[in-house]
DNA sequence: GCCGTTTTCGGCCCGACTGTTTTCAGTCG
């Protein structure tokens, strides 16, 4: 297995943890955090980046230190420094962040005066009445760690943006009809698009004297109420969603969405050049001295700045910032932009309506045309099409068409990229569609050198146009499989076969960081629902988020073109 | 540990809530 920047990124925070619970100087570990988040951000592999004898201080926030450890890093999965200090601190120690209320400072503090060094000693510890002895700490605080350690509290669990929605959309509707309340924004990593959120965040503004934070709190779904002051309160909801809600004025209401919305790296970015000049940004305004200049509109930070208004999508200290301060940003695609959609299953499959309805619901959304991309036979478990089945399928298609004003159905397939890669239908029968989706269902486990030979052999396929959930992932449950991305881009962008953007909340597959990086390679993209059922339409949305995430705009969408036009440009 | 139109040292984003204190440290976002 080769060394990823995720597993480069890892060392880094372990190095950051072990350093804040040493008591090093923050601005250190901040440093290493820095390194970390940007190495997942990037979108290039360091350790080709290395092979090919780039200089790393050339990244953002890497000098030379830093540059030389993730090569060693590179090298041996780990670094000198690292080791030393495993020695002093304990990696075990790292768990311990992770229960609520607990700091690097009282982790620290537990493993010098207790010796400390896991959740179970811990419980003992807080049952004999030990912890509540230590300075800075009391009963309350040791009451808090025990509950915490007994219901196995975690900070850490995510939900996928389209788990997370019926609730935000929920506490929405409930708060606005709080009297005195005004607005109510969901903003936070659920604004971002972000395609999993670890909490939701709920703005509010309302007359004054109205107390929405009481209500709050006794929304039907809270479990615990974590704190709950005047402005501020926070919930955890049964299925162990957190929600915080921050009240404000009307007039800081855009400092304060901004604020929320993040990321938190995008908002360091932000002041840091109001900072520069002379200017102070928080969440209730921006500040030249005492004096509020601005603040009621979330525009108005942008502007005052002499930026360009940053989507909430691109808000990730990803570029978004220096693009915008040169009038470069992107003309972000929208959910009109699209046209229509390019893997669609029906009932001849696994998929749980007839064609004409599938046809039906799609034109409803306001898409004119869909391309049935059912699976081909090796899908067994999905009853996949043979080459009889799949040109009875071609007729009743063109018998549709016939009858259709306005739309059309193309006639597709999601045909099977076998282990040697080769598709599953003959050319000849591939040859009879209007387009042909490849995807890898089996063999996920195959050997880098393996799995990137079989995807680079299917693209060398004339008749394949599509390249379906390209690394296959599923969220928080599959990761992607192992293979060369850089490759496949390369590959899209000389053999012109599209990548898909798959909309279903579980894959969105490419991500954003690997949307942007096929963008800035030329290659195009297709965002997709892989509808299995008409309620699936609906999908697209979490689709363009994620598209959003990645920069796309609306040309390098072939679904945004017309039908004609996206026929002629998907030929190879 | 990084960085530079206050450039090789001295900064590094900013504020709310809680609990333990009696003015503040720690945690969190």
């Amino acid at each position: 297995m080769q060394v990823q920047n995720s597993d480069i990124a890892a060392v880094l925070d372990e190095m950051a943890d072990l350093l804040e619970i040493d008591g090093a100087n923050p601005f250190r570990v901040r440093a290493y955090r820095n390194a970390a988040r940007m190495l997942l951000d990037i979108g290039k592999d360091v350790r080709e980046m290395i092979e090919a004898g780039e200089d790393l201080t050339r990244l953002p926030g890497i000098g030379k230190d830093l540059a030389g450890k993730i090569v060693e890093i590179a090298q041996t999965g780990t670094f000198s420094e690292l080791e030393e200090m495993r020695r002093k601190v304990p990696p075990q120690l790292t768990e311990l962040l992770d229960i609520a209320g607990l700091g690097p400072k009282r982790v620290g503090a537990l493993y010098r005066t207790l010796g400390i060094t896991s959740s179970e000693q811990l419980f003992n510890a807080c049952k004999d009445g030990k912890v509540s002895k230590l300075p800075g700490f009391g009963k309350k605080t040791e009451a808090k760690i025990l509950e915490a350690l007994q219901t196995k509290f975690t900070t850490t669990q995510r939900f996928l943006i389209a788990e997370a929605a019926p609730y935000a959309e929920a506490i929405r509707k409930y708060l606005l009809e709080v009297k005195g309340v005004r607005q109510v924004v969901v903003a936070g990593s659920y604004r971002r698009r972000k395609e999993t959120v670890g909490d939701l965040d709920i703005l509010v503004t309302a007359e004054p004297g109205s107390n929405p934070g009481d209500l709050f709190v006794r929304f039907p779904k809270v479990r615990d109420v974590l704190a709950k002051g005047s402005t501020k309160a926070s919930v955890v909801l049964q299925n162990s969603m957190q929600v915080d809600m921050r009240v404000v004025e009307d007039e800081s209401f855009g400092a304060c969405l901004h604020y929320f919305t993040g990321s938190k790296a995008h908002n360091i970015a932000i002041r840091k050049i109001a900072q520069k000049m002379g200017l102070k940004i928080n969440e209730y305004g921006i500040f030249r001295g005492d004096e509020r200049i601005a603040g009621e509109e979330e525009g108005s930070v942008f502007e005052i700045l002499g930026l360009d208004y940053i989507e909430p999508e691109l808000r990730e200290n990803r570029g978004e910032v220096e693009a915008s301060a040169s009038g470069r940003l992107p003309q972000l695609i929208t959910l009109e932009d699209l046209k229509g959609d390019l893997h669609v299953h029906s009932s001849y499959t696994d998929g749980s309506a007839s064609i004409s309805t599938m046809a039906e619901t799609a034109k409803a959304y306001g898409l004119k045309y869909i391309a049935i991309a059912d699976h081909s036979r090796r899908l067994r478990i999905a009853n996949g099409l043979d080459s009889s089945s799949l040109l009875k399928q071609v007729d009743e298609i063109d018998k549709l068409n016939a009858n259709m004003k306005g739309f059309t159905i193309l006639k597709a397939i999601e045909v099977d990229i076998l282990e040697d890669g080769s598709l599953d239908l003959p050319d000849e029968v591939l040859k009879r569609l209007d387009l042909v989706v490849g995807a890898i269902h089996s063999k996920f486990n195959l050997s880098r050198g393996k799995q990137t030979t079989r995807i680079l052999k299917a693209m060398d396929n004339p008749c394949l146009n599509i390249l379906a959930h390209p690394t296959g992932r599923i969220l928080l449950r599959r990761d992607p499989y192992d293979f060369d991305v850089d490759a496949v881009i390369k590959k899209a962008v000389e053999s012109k076969v599209v990548l898909e953007l798959n909309a279903n909340p579980h894959r969105l597959d490419l991500n954003d960081v690997y949307c942007r990086q096929a963008k800035e390679a030329g290659a195009r993209i297709a965002i997709n629902t892989d509808a299995h059922s008409p309620a699936e339409f609906k999908n697209l949305m979490w689709g363009i988020g994620q598209a959003r995430r990645g920069w796309l705009e609306a040309r390098d969408v072939i679904n945004t073109f017309p039908v004609k036009k996206l026929m002629k440009s998907i030929k190879r």
